[in-house]
DNA sequence: CGGCCACTTGAAAACCTTCAACCTATGTGG
DNA sequence: CCACATAGGTTGAAGGTTTTCAAGTGGCCG
């Protein structure tokens, strides 16, 4: 993003949230006592500088203080996109402490400040309840902010993408006749991708000559045929 | 959905995750002990009806068991979407722990059997940090699954949600200027929303023709307007 | 049987993307 | 200081995809 960048050595200090101007944007909407909670001021970030890394394998857990941050992925074609932002107050990196690794790559988009909060590896039991708590909260609120897997593909790739999604989700074995049924009608389906039904309908029908699954009603097989490449953009 | 319902009446009983042949996959992929985690078999529901109501002010937190739920939005325009859906395994009320009330109904589509979490109120200190911690990781993996909040959209009304959105993250005041900057390319704009950035382009120019927002660059100002109303579905 | 609902199909219209060109601001090197 | 390169932004026209509208099918249930 910028051909030279003055590596800033960044102070790193202890931050007791109660005494933080920030803490009323980190905690604050949550109506929660913020005695004893700490983090960790890790970092200053200049615009095009990366936080985390997408498949790093680092459980640490910031909230963002000041700024702004893109979540990029890289999709298993090539492509990229931008999943989502991160913005004052909202938490970063907690699909890294879950899965143990990244889903996408956080990159300031303005300068930034985090801080790194305190949090134990997972299954030590050393993490506080009230921390998990707020933690909890705090990204329960902040769900609804993240793009869906099926964005900016084409409607029978987001059908196609909607499938095998359900079939994972739902436990389906794909083999060895890998039948299941989907419990939705063609609007719902349409609803959720964001597609007119017909579309839908269009879609499985295409999907059924090009042989990639099999339709009956709302019984549906996959075929052990790999998703058809998407062309990859930029 | 059905004209008639036999409401049956539900065995309620106190389950102990330990001796549950469903707790794998409740807890199963987490790696961590299960020990102590008891769930309430609170209901078996029948297709067709609801466990979660939109704008309900519980704080439930429920495990699905068994079964699909549709999560079924209303817009304030009138209009319905399916916003996701929810399996087993999978997490269901958070939202209305986290914020007080819950941002969608949750519908049965298949007869569908749930576990209540012995969650004590937000606040109350009362639940224990093993619980929150796996809820946590729970919620975590399950983050990439629900609709955002454009989905369904026009382009320009993509384009207004998702400034709205942003400005209202990044706490920007709407008065008495209102003018803030957007860190964000055309290019990374189109990419979070699935839009070509020519379309960014042109939809920004569309409202600032019609006075929703005016834009100089990176910088933009929101107008007191009323977002335009979308024609209602169904 | 008649009504309702989900599903399907076809044709026209609307929308969005693609491609190509051009513009502007910024930074670099001569 | 200027020429040039680069990146982001803007505009127009063509083409493709998706939606809309309209019509028709089949299953289920009172």
């Amino acid at each position: 993003m910028q051909r030279k960048r003055t590596v800033r050595t960044v102070s790193i200090a202890e931050v007791d949230c109660a005494a933080c101007p920030s803490a009323g944007r980190c905690w604050g909407e949550l109506r929660l006592p913020i005695e004893g909670l700490r983090g960790r001021r890790a970092a200053v970030l200049e615009r095009g500088e990366p936080l985390l890394r997408q498949g790093e394998r680092t459980g640490t857990v910031y909230m963002v203080v000041n700024g702004c941050l893109i979540l990029r992925e890289s999709l298993t074609n090539g492509a990229q996109r931008v999943a989502g932002l991160s913005l004052p107050g909202e938490l970063l990196g907690i699909e890294g402490y879950a899965r143990g690794e990244h889903p996408c790559t956080a990159q300031a988009a303005t300068e930034v400040s985090v801080c790194r909060l305190n949090l134990a590896a997972p299954g030590s039991g050393q993490a506080s309840a009230a921390l998990l708590e707020r933690l909890l909260m705090k990204y329960a609120m902040q769900l609804e902010r993240v793009a869906p897997p099926w964005a900016g593909l084409s409607a029978v790739e987001r059908v196609v993408a909607f499938i095998e999604n359900y079939a994972s989700r739902a436990h389906v074995s794909r083999a060895p006749d890998g039948l299941f049924s989907l419990p939705l009608t063609r609007a719902d389906i349409g609803s959720y991708l964001g597609l007119a039904p017909e579309t839908v309908v269009r879609a499985l029908g295409q999907l059924s000559g090009e042989r990639r699954l099999s339709v009956h009603g709302r019984t549906i097989r996959l075929s052990e045929l790999q998703p058809a490449s998407v062309s990859p953009a930029a």
